[in-house]
DNA sequence: GCAGCTGGTGGGAAAAAGTGGCAAGACGCG
DNA sequence: CGCGTCTTGCCACTTTTTCCCACCAGCTGC
């Protein structure tokens, strides 16, 4: 399980290391790599543990070939998917690709969502936390479910 | 249950006890830890004694991790939270991330509100009581429900 | 074909951050 | 006023993060 929000560098390779509680968690549930890929709905990089991966994977498959519409939506986002391992330090090398649609800079944020992670450029992070959520899309978190 | 207000000090580490009272009652209900993030609504950090939060942590899990209404609300709420654990003293660490954001500097106030915990800057605290409650926002404590 | 770049990897080691605990001082209670 | 508890400054130690350099492979141009 992943919570909570660390701000991290990024080098000019583009390598950045995961923060010690997400490797933990990762270790903890035996998972050693994680997968990057494009978040469909803004500006950030979603960072999965395997199993999570899979999951998706299996939906993707189960589409036809000749589906259109969710062709249409392997092709944004699941394509944009790359494994990536964790080097000694914990580091992970963010393809170039994802680089640069996160807008990933210098300083990155990582950001922990449960079962999945984000990853995001420091200034789009603060931006994404700064809007306002549309009434009607607020969910009571705290309310009675 | 919480109450009261107490002003502590934070070190230059981010540490700061929670305050006696507080210990007290989260190891009379069995909780060992509390978990720390942001207050929706204004510039106060929340402190949760484990049951809320694993409550809340249902909520969150059981959404997909593409549904883009859900992913925005668990951003925006749930993702600042760290669950942390007090040392022998029972001090607490306040992440950076959450440090900032309540803008802690050196004097803190801790402030029971029931089943959660409030922390405050000294000086937001001063504001925040400062602050008059709009009319129509007043609710007759007192009152039948 | 071979020396010299260039971009990608890996890792050493310094710096920064986090952890733990002692012990002094503050505080409150009787 | 004395005692015990709570808080906090400080110091030592560990872990994590980051900077930076060395190495390797592939390409280029002579």
């Amino acid at each position: 399980m992943f919570f909570g929000t660390f701000n991290h560098a990024i080098d000019a390779k583009g390598r950045t290391s995961l923060p010690a509680r997400f490797r933990e968690a990762l270790a903890a549930a035996g998972e050693p790599r994680i997968v990057l890929m494009q978040y469909p709905h803004w500006r950030a990089i979603l960072a999965l543990p395997q199993s999570v991966w899979t999951e998706l994977v299996k939906k993707v498959m189960s589409a036809s070939p000749l589906d259109a519409r969710w062709q249409r939506n392997v092709l944004k986002f699941v394509s944009t998917a790359h494994e990536v391992d964790l080097d000694v330090h914990g580091r992970v090398l963010v393809p170039p690709p994802l680089r640069e649609w996160g807008g990933l800079e210098k300083e990155v944020v990582w950001v922990g969502m449960g079962n999945v992670i984000h990853l995001y450029d420091k200034a789009a992070y603060a931006e994404q936390m700064a809007a306002d959520i549309p009434a009607d899309q607020v969910v009571d978190l705290f309310g009675k479910s």
